[in-house]
DNA sequence: TGCTTAGTGAAAATGGTTTTCATTATTAAT
DNA sequence: ATTAATAATGAAAACCATTTTCACTAAGCA
């Protein structure tokens, strides 16, 4: 049962127990519990600026809280995408990442996929001038499909430097 | 072992015959057997411009010629994909989709993705007024990244408006 | 403080994709 | 054309990220 949410946030990371203060008032908002689980593995995320996978974050989670299980991992992940908290990828490897949303991180995501290696590079710095742009972009999606962007990713897919070495196409 | 291929491509649908024609010499000229489950995994997306995962051609194909197995369209697919003449998908669902590249159609794609229930909403003419820009934007990426961009893919993600049916947020 | 119920963890299940391996079909050489 | 070499195929098994099940625990309200 999710509850609506004032649109007026309070700031991340003042009041009581900064961020973590923020955290606990958007799980009760939503009428869910803020428990221990919840709380590292968004600390973990909070920790980083890379995109991490479950295990990734399992592993990391696990060397302070050994009794948290994969399987909490995955299920808080999943309510954390949920409630908007955490934006999640798929660079087609297989596996999820996962990465919190920060108000003051551009929320635009740029990268190029090896086909053939399947590496992934980052390119945001050629988003962030775009900003503006891509504002207008979203109004008009929400205009016309009637459809809320939280986040966005492009990807752009191709043959990497080493992988095209050779190959005339 | 995949061999270099001239830069003048033949025109797609001429030549002893058509598409296929053209297709053959793709493969050949990579070292690859045209055989006839590529043959008609092709045929398959040709005749389509949806985005089928690897169940929805195996099953296609099956009508056909069941006696090409599931395992051979994962594997054809990846050998087009790595050929360059098909594009892989991933809209976080859990499988792949494939769609034939056509020069006649554009290769940037933009999708809006649901995080709430998932649907994936296709939205390609937005962007169909931007190919200067995007083209512009794949040779700075070339040059930057020593990166040769083959295909394009947007992702909003937000929620739709079934979804987002009373949330304020 | 106790009660209700959401949340948790271990193990099993799921399901898309990949690997294995014996067989078949394609190509190049004869 | 026939044959030899090897690339491609299909069925079954393996793989592995993710999800489900179920008994148990802990958060939050009365």
């Amino acid at each position: 049962m999710q509850q609506s949410y004032s649109k007026k946030m309070p700031p991340r990371r003042s009041g009581p127990g900064g961020a973590k203060g923020w955290w606990r008032g958007r799980f009760k908002g939503c009428g869910y519990r803020f428990t221990v689980p919840r709380q590292v593995i968004l600390d973990t995320l909070n920790r980083t600026s890379k995109h991490l996978s479950a295990e990734d974050i399992y592993l990391a989670v696990h060397r302070t809280c050994p009794n948290i299980g994969l399987t909490t991992v995955y299920r808080t992940l999943e309510l954390l995408v949920q409630i908007g908290l955490v934006f999640k990828f798929d660079f087609g490897d297989g596996r999820a990442r996962y990465e919190l949303s920060r108000e003051t991180h551009p929320r635009e995501h740029c990268y190029l996929v090896c086909i053939s290696c399947g590496r992934a590079i980052n390119a945001d710095d050629f988003r962030e001038k775009e900003t503006e742009r891509v504002k207008q972009i979203e109004e008009t999606i929400a205009k016309r499909y009637n459809f809320r962007v939280r986040n966005q990713i492009t990807q752009f897919y191709g043959l990497c430097g080493k992988c095209s070495k050779g190959k005339v196409i």
